[in-house]
DNA sequence: TAGGTAAGTGACCGGTCGGTATCATCAAGA
DNA sequence: TCTTGATGATACCGACCGGTCACTTACCTA
């Protein structure tokens, strides 16, 4: 029962791992120190053993989930052969994400709503990564050949922002419908001829 | 000291006000009943008297919340002769409340964030709440005369929302011109000129 | 076979949480 | 004047929070 089949994920990764998935189910400080180890099958040493907060632990299931947004936008887009085709994967893929039951939107705008304080320090790191995802995006709008490449960027990030925060009244089909009409509306007039 | 001034609002009154402005800039979760009461100069007691619980407590905060945007919503568009201008002003009330220094989005959206389970009745409440405020929109989008009722109000709904999700990382001003972009594009596309 | 290291065990800490009990105070109306 | 209802003050409760302690177990490797 207690003894350790030695292929197991070490203590450190299972504990991260079951943060990441509390913390976006619950919310962060829904979730305790000791269910999070409960549901890792680990102990409060381990844990601290690793993070030496609870905020050290936040920070790293946030970095995390900004890693996997920045991996995501990678498998999304890497059969793409123009930016523009990019962009058009990028809607395509976050519609489709709408649908997924266990989907509850950006995690890090989760996080953030949890911090509304401009000062705490959660809330800025969470600032500054979406102004990162924001930027990737107004890039990708500037090698397509936007005429207005922040528009475009700006206005993908905000329609995907209001995307899933409208998902829980609008439902998933609906949302992906309003969604994808407004990335398209976004797309026509920001993009020659489709490039 | 301890005298009361005989006009003074009612403890419970004191005691929500304080609630709603606390729940809002820190987070429901994160503020304490000790700390209401502190702020609200009354004691555990009266809040008990008053509300039976924390949560009947928040319930009553977000009652509230959802009241001040029907108001908002009347005395934004009261003086307005057609539909069509209400849509438009709302939209430029919306982008104006974007640069309030004490502004952190929609106060629903943020308390559902921290209940992020579906099953919560806090997250049911407001998503009823919001898919009201979106049947308004709707509304007046049909009585505009838009080709799309739905169409343009859930967009215009979303957009909202995405608006104040972006607000941290794009900012005020940027926040604002986009926003303002993406509703006009949806009220010309939905609308026959300008009605 | 010895030693180092990662992990587990369970008790424990001070503090804070939401919530309750008891009693005193005070203004207003009958 | 006497009552009454609303409020204040304060001590208290059990539960849980994040975090720490001394100590044990199991495995890998030299």
């Amino acid at each position: 029962m207690s003894t350790v089949p030695a292929d197991r994920p070490k203590a450190a990764e299972r504990i991260q791992a079951a943060a990441k998935d509390l913390f976006y189910r619950q919310g962060i400080r829904a979730t305790g120190i000791e269910e999070v180890c409960r549901v890792a099958d680990a102990t409060k040493m381990s844990l601290y053993r690793s993070y030496p907060s609870k905020d050290a632990l936040v920070a790293a299931v946030l970095s995390q989930d900004s890693a996997c947004y920045d991996q995501w936008v990678l498998e999304v887009t890497q059969a793409c052969a123009t930016p523009g085709d990019k962009l058009r994967a990028l809607v395509t893929a976050m519609v489709h994400k709408l649908s997924d039951a266990e989907y509850r939107g950006c995690p890090l705008l989760l996080a953030q709503a949890e911090f509304p304080d401009r000062d705490h320090p959660t809330h800025q790191w969470v600032a500054a990564q979406k102004a990162r995802m924001r930027d990737g995006l107004v890039e990708l709008a500037r090698q397509a050949g936007a005429a207005e490449p922040g528009l475009l960027g700006d206005g993908l990030s905000m329609l995907m922002d209001g995307a899933w925060a409208s998902l829980p009244y609008l439902g998933p089909e609906r949302a992906g419908q309003v969604a994808r009409q407004g990335a398209e509306a976004l797309l026509r007039d920001a993009l020659p001829q489709g490039g």
